[in-house]
DNA sequence: TTATATATATCAAACAAATGATTTATGGAA
DNA sequence: TTCCATAAATCATTTGTTTGATATATATAA
């Protein structure tokens, strides 16, 4: 049987899904209540009374993936912030530790399979910002772009409070995400079709390289 | 009068600039034929009668921004070959070189006042490729990635024609574009409403630093 | 265990409003 | 007149939404 939360019937998270791949696809406007309901295998009248609307699925759609991804990005989040106050101003192991975190987050926005369409259904939304916007940013990017920005001032030993602290963190965050944010352009230009591991893992070589270089931290080549 | 352009009449080209600026904003499924024409001030018929439907006049946008941006790129991109000759490879010429274009770069894409609505729609079609992307990538931001790339193998002593230098490229684009791409990311953050020229000027400060490290050059702070 | 009542969920059909496209008529210039 | 451009009215579809009926599950009482 289904699971008794409280999100009650079984035609919801099916919904839920189809918004969020073929809005993310497709955006808001392109995409139809029928193809949605097609796509989840419902009926028409399904979005009524399930969310009362179009949009309201969307918002739905919305603080679904915010609960989906925020344990995952806290994963990463965590993961650095224990190791930093072991690092501590050691600049060998500063470096160590960016260069996993910049591997995660490659890592995780280039190849994660298990969640396909989320990225592409986040990324429309903080691009274009829509009704939802501030919800999306607060439920998980947000606190990774704060994240980053720790570590840009403890690195460069400044205020993490400073608009130079964070515009250096934006324009890292840049180096990093352009991989996903500009994909279809990537590929064009390199003539690709889809991301491989080893081409991930040049990616993240490469990208790691830089931001140490960025950051003025010795690569320690491990 | 209006110019006798090959364009015919003087209804195309306030069709192209509201196609431009409604689709770049809302995109392309968002935005009725109704809408365009009424901000265009003109006819229901009149995207019919010059360009054959909707999706013609969305072609002719995607061309006539090319035609328009083309040149503007072009005097970026030919400052930057005629400087590289001069420059050789004197890395605290070459450091110049890159600040300014690195400047360039950040006061057209952040603060370009008489184009206002041609970088949303521009990016739109990259970031989320429709039927004219490649129309739309040949024309201008194909051109500026490889210049990129020159740039990155000639301070590097690398090939151009690597994997490896085209990513770096791509990175190193990414640390620049990123402020005009998550523009509404960034003044949420730093709670900005908008770009000042003090707020570019310190943009463009920060980015050079960052860049310039990343490609090993010393800031010579002129 | 039955029978009844209630809440939950799904279904096919239809509605009003909008959308892109089209047709026909009109005005002005060469 | 002839050609170009605009204007108003209309068409067939698609849109999001709504309706009323029905099926399923759960709870309560006899």
């Amino acid at each position: 049987m289904a699971s008794t939360n409280s999100t009650g019937g079984s035609a919801e998270i099916p919904l839920i899904l189809a918004a969020i791949e073929l809005f993310g696809r497709d955006g808001y406007a392109a995409v139809s209540t029928r193809t949605l309901c097609e796509q989840a295998g419902t009926n028409i009248s399904s979005i009524k009374y399930h969310f009362g609307g179009k949009e309201e699925l969307y918002r739905a759609a919305i603080f679904y993936v915010v609960n989906q991804l925020r344990p995952r990005i806290e994963v990463v989040a965590s993961a650095f912030e224990q190791g930093r106050e072991m690092v501590g101003t050691n600049p060998v192991m500063q470096a160590k530790l960016i260069k996993q975190l910049v591997k995660n987050l490659l890592h995780f926005f280039l190849g994660s399979k298990d969640i396909p369409y989320f990225m592409p259904f986040v990324m429309r939304e903080l691009l274009v910002p829509g009704k939802y916007f501030s919800d999306l940013y607060e439920g998980i990017p947000r606190h990774l772009h704060e994240l980053i920005t720790r570590i840009v001032a403890m690195v460069q030993d400044v205020d993490a409070e400073d608009e130079t602290s964070i515009i250096r963190a934006h324009s890292l965050l840049g180096q990093i995400m352009i991989f996903h944010i500009a994909r279809p352009f990537l590929f064009k230009r390199l003539d690709w079709q889809e991301f491989t591991p080893a081409r991930i893992e040049l990616i993240t070589q490469e990208t790691q390289l830089l931001v140490l270089r960025a950051l003025q931290l010795e690569d320690t080549d491990d």
